[in-house]
DNA sequence: AAATATATATGATAATTGTCACCTTTTCAA
DNA sequence: TTGAAAAGGTGACAATTATCATATATATTT
């Protein structure tokens, strides 16, 4: 294996709780690791899997949604570059409670459980970083249940557009860099795709959005935010 | 101070992460901690505060929600006896996103965060336990997300109804134990006050809800839980 | 390049839910 | 105990959003 394969060398692990692995810990993840490519629309994991271990993110976004009773997914968070997936079913001892999908083409590393759990008890460091992160998360999650009970659909497609751009950013063009089709866009605010697609046309006649092709762009981050917060 | 008050005699650290604390640890906790009493309605920390602990429940149920900037108040959790409130600001060292108020009269116990922090460095299965709770909270947190925005008012309300039985209990006439006003429903499924007083008396007619007084309870929770799925 | 599938778009309509106004009952403090 | 405040309740209506049907554009496969 060369060497920008061992995680004591990926940079990645600056921005997830691995960066609280001692040299020794590090170097059982790296021997225990596998890397994987998941092309996009395909699935890493799914709702009710028994996880024998968490996914790394190195490239590319996975949506993570979960599938209600009347049919329809909702996506509950989007996982990006240095990410870890999995985390919480691995630590409640729980089969996943959601699906992983690829937005986009992926390459991920899988980290057996053994070495995680393992490491769980004995670094209180790492103990606390992925305290720390799933914290992060828990504020996160209470956010998206406030925003999708008291906003509108359109308040809240306007902000997923300002979510996007400040997470993902834009190209040369101005168009985001993170595409998301109307449909997945209507899964992580939460209503039906049609009414998506209508609020993204009422957008682009008002000159808050551009499209050129699949991509879409943000004309007036200003409106939108405005709009967003009920102005 | 009486023994009964020692965290080392407390029953209801069993419910929580402090029971994966050293006698020392808890000696510690204990020598610090100091008890509070809460009346209904009261608060006991807001959106925006600087935690200097957390709040452990000794007694009584409070409400923990956030304000969206329609000026409406979600409920995005309630925490009864056992449960610990604050850990999420305390260990993101963030101020508060939620607010608590008591749902009814409580007995609380303030526990400094330099214990709970210091704790949190130095025993790894103190800080697992932690983890542990927390990735249940994320859990319930993801299926709120997913039943607040694919499921109705009315089947959200049902479902309120079924949780409220199934955590808290009846009293001996069937009437729930834990009485939420109107607007605490609304507030937990996300609608206006008007439209879940609607569905209430609406489920009183269909024979599926009883009332008396300020109690409520449930007299067919077969078709309380056929609703809540869609049905 | 044609055929097929998928994504986007839009109209018409119905269902759901929110808002405002007003009323009654209950609760609570003076 | 009585008046004020809060909670519960209901009607009328408006706004929001979902659903269904259908059309067009874009991508993908053969």
């Amino acid at each position: 294996m060369s060497s920008e394969n061992r995680c004591e060398n990926c940079i990645i692990r600056q921005f997830n709780s691995l960066r609280a692995m001692s040299k020794e810990e590090l170097k059982q993840v790296s021997d225990s690791k596998t890397s994987k490519t998941i092309k996009k629309g395909e699935a890493i994991f799914e709702e009710g899997e028994k996880l024998n271990g968490v996914f790394c993110v190195r490239e590319g976004v996975s949506k993570l949604s979960k599938l209600s009773s009347n049919g329809k997914d909702q996506i509950v968070k989007l996982a990006t570059k240095g990410e870890v997936m999995g985390q919480r079913s691995v630590i409640a001892e729980e089969t996943s409670n959601l699906s992983a999908v690829a937005v986009n083409d992926m390459e991920l590393c899988f980290i057996p459980k053994e070495v995680i759990v393992n490491t769980l008890h004995k670094n209180p460091d790492f103990t606390f970083e992925v305290l720390r992160l799933m914290a992060h998360d828990l504020k996160e999650a209470d956010d998206v249940i406030v925003n999708i009970s008291q906003k509108t659909v359109k308040q809240r497609i306007a902000e997923a557009f300002i979510y996007l751009k400040a997470n993902y950013g834009e190209d040369a063009e101005g168009f985001l860099t993170l595409s998301l089709s109307r449909e997945d866009i209507a899964n992580v605010v939460g209503t039906a795709t049609e009414s998506c697609i209508r609020i993204i046309s009422e957008f682009k006649k008002k000159g808050l959005l551009k499209s050129s092709g699949k991509k879409l762009g943000i004309l007036d981050e200003k409106k939108l935010k405005d709009l967003a917060e009920g102005f």
